[in-house]
RNA sequence: GGAGAGGUGGCUGAGCGGCUGAAAGCGCCUCCCUGCUAAGGAGGUAGGCCCAGCAAUGGGCCUCGAGGGUUCGAAUCCCUCCCUCUCCGCCA
């Protein structure tokens, strides 16, 4: 959540930048009720501190003597009016906390203004499209033989659709992708994690998936858990209520989970394939960084996850999300789209995000300043990468009718094979 | 899943209705002493919120697993839930 204090003393700054946003909230209700909420406080303590003192007087008096009873009944009455008062300050707080926790983090001043992906601004290229795709290249969905391999019919019969089996050499690919992505995650020094992947409804706020994202979680009802969309939400919230020492940061993970989504209503003609699963594995890298230092980190990560595909010999681009098209809790962020050259489209590959102190603020995560007072974190997640999207641009670039799929030498040393052959 | 025990500050652990935001010890920080180290001495060491102030800071309120209840008053009594430990059962 945005700092209450910056929402009362710079309003209009809020305003303008939630308003680069496409998301309803009323910051108007917002510091109203915290101005309800500051004048009630007051009365409540108020009452408080009579209370407080009148019966540390009483307790000082012998029991049962006149002057006693007195003060008993005296009590009785503030006690009461602190119980009404108590109750609507409760609800008060209660009001407000829900609004606030409905106000989107705002853009951060590089972040191009704009309503839609139309307005997301292409800030690179890498990898010649026409020179690293196969000249043979078909949408992987179209190869008959792959389908052996990729098995959507049996995930239809033993879960649903988006839940396809892997198999065979497939199987061992994602494997190897999983482990090569680890491997460099952990060559860049981020320590590896393997999270729970249910959450409880904390941690799923804590990181903002809720209350924005309710209905995209699957929600076990008998336990009240959710299926992890992503590793940021446990890897995020392993920190929740922590307070670090400045030279503890920047800390950094790194975690390979399956990760669930419903996709609800985001049904057309992307989902074909491999392009949208409700189910799909990814490595996650997450930082912990110094308010001071996030976007630069956030530039050294979003380095670290091009590499990535520069080693996989992947063509792909970077974009600058406008303010319209990054998530609740964004302040930045980047898309990183890889060239998918059967279906001659780019596929989104990897989000590279700077929530700054928002997620910070949620999960109460800190550490101690110069002045050695407690202070929000700013966080930073990437996906490094996302499994079946680059699977189908491997499988589509570097196809031919004639040796299969060609493995990527980087994968090679993992897999033992240099092609998957047509079987 | 059943039976019992328990959840208190960075840690160990006392308190079991009012004088306890919390004894004592450990750890950590500052200072003193000291040829160095060790030992010793003095003090300090949770977080949040509200008010005042540009700020340093000061005043107040809240927090003893979470949420309810009893009471003028709860860390302390009662209820519900969560978690940990021990034993039994079950099981990768």
């Amino acid at each position: 959540m945005i700092d209450i204090k910056l929402i009362r003393e710079q309003t209009d700054i809020v305003k303008k930048g939630i308003s680069k946003k496409k998301f309803d909230c009323d910051l108007d209700l917002v510091l109203q009720l915290d101005s309800k909420r500051r004048k009630i406080i007051t009365e409540v303590e108020q009452i408080r501190a009579q209370q407080k003192s009148a019966n540390s007087e009483m307790a000082k008096l012998p029991k049962g003597a006149p002057e006693f009873l007195q003060k008993v009944k005296e009590l009785k009455e503030l006690s009461n009016t602190f119980k009404s008062l108590n109750t609507d300050q409760l609800k008060i707080e209660e009001d407000w906390q829900n609004a606030l926790l409905t106000i989107p983090n705002i853009p951060h001043e590089s972040v191009p203004v704009g309503d839609s992906e139309d307005d997301n601004k292409e800030i690179r290229t890498w990898g010649d499209i026409d020179k690293l795709v196969s000249a043979d290249a078909v949408p992987h969905y179209d190869i008959p033989w792959l389908k052996n391999l990729i098995d959507f019919d049996n995930g239809v019969k033993v879960t649903g659709a988006g839940f396809p089996f892997f198999k065979g050499d497939i199987a061992r690919l994602v494997r190897g992708l999983i482990q090569f992505f680890l491997d460099e995650a952990n060559t860049s020094g981020y320590i590896e994690i393997m999270p729970p992947v249910l959450v409880n409804a904390d941690s799923a706020t804590a990181t903002g998936q809720l209350p924005d994202k309710e209905g995209q979680m699957y929600y076990v009802t008998n336990d009240e858990l959710y299926l992890i969309p992503t590793a940021e939400v446990p890897v995020t919230n392993l920190y929740r209520d922590e307070i670090f020492k400045m030279d503890e940061l920047p800390i950094k993970h790194c975690a390979y989970t399956p990760c669930f989504r419903r996709e609800a209503g985001s049904y057309g003609k992307d989902v074909r394939g491999l392009n949208r699963l409700h189910q799909f594995d990814k490595v996650e890298l997450v930082k912990w960084v110094h308010p001071e230092s996030s976007f630069d980190e956030q530039d050294k990560m979003l380095a670290e996850i091009e590499g990535l595909l520069q080693k996989l010999a992947l063509p792909y681009r970077v974009l600058l999300m406008c303010s319209g098209d990054i998530g609740f809790p964004h302040a930045k962020q980047y898309d990183v789209e890889v060239w998918a050259g059967g279906q001659k489209r780019w596929l989104e590959v990897s989000s590279c995000s700077n929530f700054t102190d928002f997620q910070a603020r949620r999960a109460n995560i800190r550490f101690r300043d110069e002045n050695n007072k407690p202070r929000p974190v700013h966080t930073l997640n990437g996906s490094a990468l996302a499994i079946p999207r680059v699977l189908a641009a491997i499988i589509e670039n570097n196809f031919s009718s004639e040796n299969g799929i060609q493995i990527p030498n980087e994968l090679v040393a993992i897999l033992g094979n240099e092609y998957i052959k047509m079987l």
